[in-house]
DNA sequence: CCGGATCCGTAACGATACTG
DNA sequence: CAGTATCGTTACGGATCCGG
């Protein structure tokens, strides 16, 4: 229980209320990929600890945050999503991992428990809407041991953990180092192909260079700060 | 000294490595109204404690977030202030208020602590931008024994503290019940004005009447969720 | 008085072990 | 798999004290 608040008359104080607490903002990134079993999330913060992540979903549930739904695979059980209050959160997060991106170098990092979905997720949010207007087009990418899926439409690019429901326009493999090289610039879609440090399982190729075209980071001092 | 950092690639906790101890975002938000000192930020946030200030503004200061700047009102010494890329939190943070204003109620609450310029902070962030197009205008308000002024211009609404180093258009004083009466519609600011609940010390009426038309305070029903 | 630094009791955190 | 229980460590909240 954290009965420790700010209890100002603030939204801001309000908000934090709920997710100032230490990993909770991290559970809800994790959600904004897709729901999520307990295990899974587990996973994805171990440091946590099973009980405080008891205790960040109970508190989130009980705000409206995060819900319980019953799954089925890979086992019969429960999983977290957010609710429609849940997601709109993602506009405040998307925001900040704007900004936290100038914090945030993808260059001589140690990549044994980097995340390519988590990578995928930052550069979402530096996508300029306005190069995308008319795009529509759904990826699976498959990256190391993971496998996420992104949407290009409507304005955005949306990022999700796990191997897409519908069929995709463009499926690719590769490993992390591979992947960090393309978003980095460092090495361009239709070469890795030919190198064969990128398998192309479906789709086009044309579809896989303006992915990578629009995943791109920039270092700051190249960006607005 | 916190070193307890999520150490994980991701804008996301890169940020809340920066931003995610308890206060810290708070005491941006204390400077997203102005830069302030020592003393006045802890008058706003008294439970922090001496120490952690100290420490969140070091730890702020590192990061390129707040910077030191020498005042001499009212006597001689430092302010904190955001820097240009501190001011980047504008965004996610304000985006989070908006969230916030969900969980937050202005009816029946304990008025002992609260303050007016949140209020007005917190309500900014729901103004329509296209509402307010063309419009420029400057207000200063004195609420019980705050004094703010808001500037509405270039399609937002900037709450700061304090007295408006310019001349405004308009200056007003009130109570804070009655400033609350304004922004949750229960009372309309020509009545006000008339009752004597408002006073208008400079300006004309039809200014005002603009100001809490935009200021206004509606329950999460009633908005988008 | 302002801008801190030091100290201490309490609550939260991080990790591990244990249970339904 | 999904938690609960436990425990040593760390941070928080509050008060006091220090140097300019």
């Amino acid at each position: 229980m954290s009965t420790r608040t700010y209890g100002q008359l603030c939204p801001i104080a309000r908000a934090l209320d709920v997710l100032g607490d230490r990993w909770t903002l991290l559970v809800v990134r994790e959600l904004l990929l897709g729901e999520k079993r307990f295990g899974e999330i587990l996973t994805m913060l171990p440091a946590m600890g099973t009980n405080r992540l008891s205790n960040r979903l109970a508190l989130l549930c009980d705000n409206n945050v995060v819900e319980k739904m019953s799954v089925t695979t890979p086992a019969s059980g429960v999983a977290y999503a957010l609710t429609p209050f849940g997601e709109g959160l993602r506009k405040p997060i998307m925001d900040l991992a704007l900004w936290g991106m100038s914090l945030t170098s993808y260059e001589n990092e140690d990549l044994t428990a980097a995340r390519a979905e988590l990578i995928a997720l930052g550069l979402s949010a530096t996508v300029d809407p306005a190069r995308i207007q008319n795009v529509d087009a759904l990826y699976e990418l498959q990256v190391g041991a993971e496998t996420f899926h992104a949407r290009v439409g409507q304005g955005a690019v949306r990022v999700r953990s796990g191997p897409s429901a519908t069929p995709v326009d463009v499926a690719v493999r590769c490993t992390l180092p591979v992947f960090l090289g393309l978003v980095l610039g460092k090495v361009k879609a239709l070469q890795a192909l030919s190198q064969g440090k990128v398998q192309l399982i479906s789709g086009d190729r044309q579809k896989l260079t303006r992915l990578f075209g629009l995943l791109q980071y920039r270092p700051a001092s190249a960006r607005a700060v």
